[in-house]
DNA sequence: CGCCGCGAAAATGTCATACAATTTTGCATG
DNA sequence: CATGCAAAATTGTATGACATTTTCGCGGCG
């Protein structure tokens, strides 16, 4: 300790704080004082750098922050956009979120077979005719696809399109997130010689019928065990491919 | 129609990508390859800008967009750090990016009954003695709470905690995002003065007794009854607040 | 020998400027 | 009035410079 030290308590330690986070503070107020509306041009870079006392770069970096939030949207000599944030952007965000994430491939079945059995649930009470008939639609192609992967994509869009008829925005966006990833796993895995599995638990068929029925209770249960069935199929595929090749296993259960 | 143009089918309209979305590809891949372990340093913004053969600012925007996810953390003076993301900076964004959403506090109250009937429903499988332990504490602390703000605060505990109990961190890390989110909108409103709730559907501690007997079916039914009740209340507050004052009621049934 | 301080080096943060790419706008010209 | 073209406006990118902060090594000093 230092002799000529005068008394140092009371100081309160000095916030620093960026001025690209002043910047998107002003600029977040700005938006949400309501003076631009929905769809409408926002100034441009230059004249919020002169008006908030800050050099354009700064501008640029809290303006990114925005768009990559979703709220804005900028075009190349037009100027940057208030967007109508419809929850598409938050599920690019998880997508990016999770790309880097470090659980397993079993953990987010976990997850999806929660999640999609609410989705079924509120679906069969919500769905519209018309979001029935795209599911029926789906169904369809999988019944008569000739290759494996066209069955692959109708099924994962079966399971997309249940999302959507929860009328929650949420759930779909997050339905449709947990999908992507098994998709981008699955492109990395020889999946195309994987057999049509035979259907455990719920089959589509039946799912499709609670839900066209209203039949709440019943759709959800489906969905879960068939859900459920498949990550059994997955957790057995992993298993198998741990002894055979155990460097490739871990992209599965390392997840990705 | 021009007289000399030539037949212009068969072009395909030119796919122009931006530097900054190149260089976020590289460094995403570059990330994702692992050369890079959780917490080390990244190359500096300089080596990468020389190694990419693009400008150091085009490198620093696409840093950004990774930051703002929250795969790394930038540093001054020390560098660019891989970060240990497990999801906690999500909630940032998912909070920044529902500030203007288009949608309503009762969609999320919705995908909180269905995420949340599920949490119970796991947590009642899988829950751990210290967790059911750490759930009991909550809806202790509950009972002898002396102020409001006190037993709010314990009763989104309750329900984070029985998210935990879930033993999936996806499932665990959207509870506590969507409770997040109303913790702040509470904030905004006078909630101090709202009388605590007579509980209706599953109250609290019939949802602990299931949680603590195993009884997954029971749990996740007590759980959506008791979150459906609060969002009816919430319904009702709305209503109201609409006809008392039309612009803070604006404030709720307009999201942030 | 150890440690203290100080400066150099390295890294990100910010600004300014210039130019490129793109879209809109307005004006001149037929 | 229509058409085309140039100018203006706006975002995208590169570059250089300087500020701020942290780390690291080295030399002086007790």
């Amino acid at each position: 300790m230092k002799l000529a030290s005068p008394n140092m308590s009371g100081l309160k330690t000095i916030k620093k704080v960026s001025v690209k986070d002043q910047t998107l503070e002003q600029l977040k107020n700005y938006i949400l004082s309501g003076v631009v509306q929905l769809g409408e041009r926002l100034p441009s870079e230059r004249a919020l750098a002169d008006a908030l006392g800050v050099g354009r770069y700064s501008v640029r970096e809290a303006l990114k922050v925005l768009e990559a939030v979703g709220l804005v949207q900028s075009r190349v000599g037009e100027g940057t956009f208030l967007t109508t944030n419809t929850g598409a952007s938050f599920g690019r965000i998880l997508g990016l979120s999770l790309a880097t994430w470090g659980g397993t491939i079993i953990e987010i079945l976990d997850a999806r077979e929660m999640i999609e059995a609410e989705a079924a649930r509120a679906a069969a009470a919500r769905a519209t005719p018309a979001q029935l008939a795209r599911i029926e639609y789906e169904l369809e192609t999988m019944r008569h696809a000739a290759q494996v992967r066209e069955y692959l994509k109708a099924d994962m869009n079966f399971h997309r399109r249940i999302g959507d008829a929860s009328q929650n925005i949420i759930i779909s966006q997050f339905v449709n997130n947990l999908i992507d990833l098994l998709e981008e796993a699955l492109q990395e895995t020889q999946s195309d010689s994987l057999p049509r599995q035979a259907e455990g638990g719920g089959s589509h068929q039946e799912i499709y019928e609670a839900l066209a029925a209203g039949e709440a209770g019943a759709a959800g249960e489906l969905m879960r065990s068939h859900i459920h069935f498949s990550a059994e199929v997955w957790q057995t595929v992993i298993s198998l491919t741990a002894k055979a090749d155990p460097r490739a296993s871990e992209k599965l259960s390392g997840g990705r």
